[in-house]
DNA sequence: TGAATTATGTATCAGAAGCTACATTTATTT
DNA sequence: AAATAAATGTAGCTTCTGATACATAATTCA
């Protein structure tokens, strides 16, 4: 046999009664459903800024997904505390939605200048970063940010 | 209403009919799935080099997810050719599956060695490389590369 | 104002990824 | 070789993200 030693991934699972649901989905998906909302969240704050509200309509348009998909994640995201809307209702963030949205756009915003200045162009810095922020540690951003006010370098 | 004339993304739907599933799949869905994908040749691959065969157990302690999991989507990865098993055997990766093994472990390292090179501790630059990986561009990686073989820099 | 258009909502389906519980097969030990 | 343990498989449930088709509410405009 390949293996001999037993189970160390075989539980995490808290067998006390029904929990939150996002409290007991696998790294791997809780990690995806939370870029999924960062997702969201900025092109609220962006939709809510540029054009004073944020429409069911204009978000499925902007991230390239149909009007019932964006209804129903934002009915998610509503549940978990990211926003406030009400039926044919424009999309509101509420604190802790603002605060997420802020975070993610503070990131995408180092990770592109980041990879400007080392030499990526820009639509490609923009489209690599749409990935890769979502991935990048609090560590890794800080050296980000060190060499980026360091404009000597590289 | 919010949105007049605005037109910033147009989505890819193609309104001509029923198509094959995976053509079907918006961006971020099929993205999903082929970062899963590559996990799962990268852990095969290695597996099968250090302990001889991947066997379903080993992957799933590996992943982090239960043999349930491993099982169908191994079957998914079977289905779309990237390796071959049998009912209670091992699973080999194809001529495909070894491609995109030998792409996902290439681009992983060549992450990790950039982070480092950087300034990143090595357990973050694993950490965040497992990530990153899949939304680095092959423009991205070459600046990458090109940074890495010039040691003088940053 | 009433009709037409646009936006939003609801019902219903599919696929992927996760789980538990249980069944079966294979490997190991006695 | 029989019993035990480990690996694999199957059934059935859940959540999430996507879709289409159709229904309803809100806006716009003639």
């Amino acid at each position: 046999m390949a293996t001999t030693k037993r189970n160390l991934a075989d539980k995490a699972h808290t067998r006390d009664g029904p929990r939150h649901q996002a409290e007991n989905l696998s790294q791997t998906r809780r990690e995806h459903a939370t870029e999924i909302a960062e997702d969201y969240v900025e092109a609220i704050a962006y939709l809510s800024a540029s054009m004073g509200e944020a429409r069911v309509v204009d978000l499925a348009r902007r991230l390239g997904v149909t009007h019932v998909t964006v209804n129903r994640t934002v009915a998610r995201l509503q549940r978990d505390g990211y926003v406030t809307t009400q039926p044919y209702r424009a999309i509101f963030l509420t604190e802790r939605g603002r605060k997420l949205a802020e975070e993610s756009r503070e990131r995408h915003e180092t990770v592109v200048a980041f990879l400007r200045s080392i030499g990526v162009p820009e639509r490609v810095a923009e489209l690599d970063a749409e990935g890769i922020e979502h991935h990048v540690s609090p560590e890794t951003l800080n050296v980000f940010r060190r060499i980026l006010s360091h404009p000597q370098k590289i």
